[in-house]
DNA sequence: GATGAATGAGTGTTCATTCAT
DNA sequence: TATGAATGAACACTCATTCAT
């Protein structure tokens, strides 16, 4: 052995991290054993332990990575020099587009958080309510300039809005009608138009 | 032992359901024994699999409970004699009521699912859709007589409000500012305003 | 209910008895449960226990009436009239025909001795000695009055037809080329011819 | 623990077959618990199943040892360059003495076989198969040259030659008076005179 | 860096038997 | 006679983690 070749150049905890993901996915993170993830990701044991603390460790970091993509996503649409019902329409899109794309990790978002150790857990929930907050903010923003109707408070339409895409894994099929992004058109469209004075 | 009156004369089989459901919600379906649930509802083991044959039985159970409840009041909503908007808004908003009422079986429903063998799997996955179904015809009705928007297929529409319903037990907050009525309103409002033509 | 007609009118101890012998010879006395048990006989446990103190009484009692019938056979034939080669060769022909019509009891017979009680046991074992000796008393018979070879001791000559008679429910096959009673005196011929002087 | 002597060296595996054998043949398998056959070979049950995947595959390995060894012996005895009843008897006299030094893994063969699973179950019995096929040739081979008697079928005389061999374990006690080599001789004595023409 | 043998606490499930009715 | 709910101890097996090499 030694130089593992393996026919795959990928670092191993990039191919550690990859592994878990597709499995934890597919059958959860309790289902998912140590050993079906090294095997997968054609290391032993002994390397996982080498470069992650624990197998809680790989979830975390599957969190943190999707975690920082998304907020950057949405920074960027946010600090965008538009008009607000633009930025918002094009955050509402985006993030839907974005979780198709990851649809994995998104799956793992909402059923394996309780899976992490309190802190970790507290850490991730601290992490998402910023990525909430800005995208309140962005309600607020137009709601106070009179662009939205303020009938609904802006925690509520933000919720209203993220509960469906946290729940694309759930319903999204690759093979239906729409592409990802027109689905994406057609949610964003649905969360302006409640938006309506 | 001797006339064990354990300060609980409910019946054994609802004692645990009302257990499991619990513990469930609280860490888990993999993360809650078998063990801990019949110590929970103050039995032995043998006792549990006297009446259930499977730990995924009281999940399933579980289910069917909540389905039978779910669709009894969605159809008493859609078969009522009124205006579809009027029927539409008061199905959407019971649904949240109904929701936060049982907020340990909507947890269980949306984060356990994946926990049922295939068969049992494709049986929820098949009421569930009747239920969808149901719902969806009433925003078709709507479309159709032109007093609501068509610009969006029903059926996002549909997914779209229960996505927000889904998660409600990851945001609802019971000390939040608003009661659940108020909270119900609200998201009604937000599906009506959008459908707004 | 009450006035058990069920179809079948045989006493309940007999129906367990019956239903008991298919199932141990089936999958073995351990593989097979209790509750297998009273289903297959159409009754329940409480009936069960009511006429058999456990599940071990039910073995017992099978053996018990096996060892009767087979002594009875045997005795008839080692006390008849005859030469002693066709004594002994009408009984060793004789064991293979009934061991045959009974291959369910033979089967368990050697493949569950060893989950009696010691006691009980013990007691099998003994009367299965008196039938031995019976069988071997015959040979000697003839070892004496010279017409039997005295080149063995008659102890190993019984063992020996025993051995292939036991083994009976593992390789006879009711579909072979052979019938029962063609099998048994094949046999028996080995039996004889090892004994010619 | 620091450096585990254990006052025993042999590889953990084979510490566990010896352990295995011994009480497979001393209660049953089913009677065996894993935790009795670890405790015996004084390991955990993490080795056992780190070196097994199941309890049955201990059986399994238990039989592969004996029918390889069986077999070879048998093709030594059988391509031996001798008279076919030299060949005959010799085999069927060590298939006695190897029987007698490995009696625990006979009764094992003949008392467990049903508790494999089917797929190893036939394997077994294909092998075992193999093995009964090349004895049946040396008889076949002796009555076609006539120096046996082809008064009964070859297969008739193999099975009932092995009858009492797979029963030794029943009747054999080491304290008798006879040596396993005396027992041998006898048995095929019995074997070879029955067969003479 | 990486191995893989070994641990030990834990899992869901089975089952002969008892006993109040 | 007969029921069936309930017991409690046992079972085979899993798995994240450790550590000597």
């Amino acid at each position: 052995m030694a130089r593992t070749t393996d026919g795959d150049d990928t670092p191993v905890p990039q191919r550690l991290l990859a592994a878990a993901t597709r499995l934890f996915a597919e059958r959860g993170y309790d289902r998912t054993s140590v050993q079906e993830i090294v095997e997968a990701a054609g290391v032993t044991k002994g390397a996982l332990y080498h470069y992650f603390g624990s197998k809680e460790d790989l979830l975390q970091e599957i969190y943190a990575r999707m975690l920082r993509i998304q907020q950057e996503r949405l920074d960027a649409y946010a600090d965008a020099d538009e008009l607000v019902e633009k930025r918002l329409r094009g955050a509402a899109a985006d993030v839907v587009v974005t979780t198709i794309d990851n649809l994995d990790d998104a799956d793992i978002f909402f059923r394996s958080m309780h899976h992490l150790s309190p802190e970790k857990h507290k850490q991730v929930r601290a992490e998402r309510r910023r990525y909430h907050e800005r995208f309140r903010a962005l309600v607020e923003e137009g709601q106070q300039s009179g662009v939205f109707s303020s009938a609904t408070p802006a925690d509520l339409v933000v919720d209203y809005h993220f509960g469906s895409v946290h729940h694309l894994s759930t319903w999204y099929r690759p093979d239906g009608p729409l592409s990802p992004h027109e689905l994406a058109d057609h949610l964003a469209d649905l969360l302006l138009r409640a938006l309506r004075p």
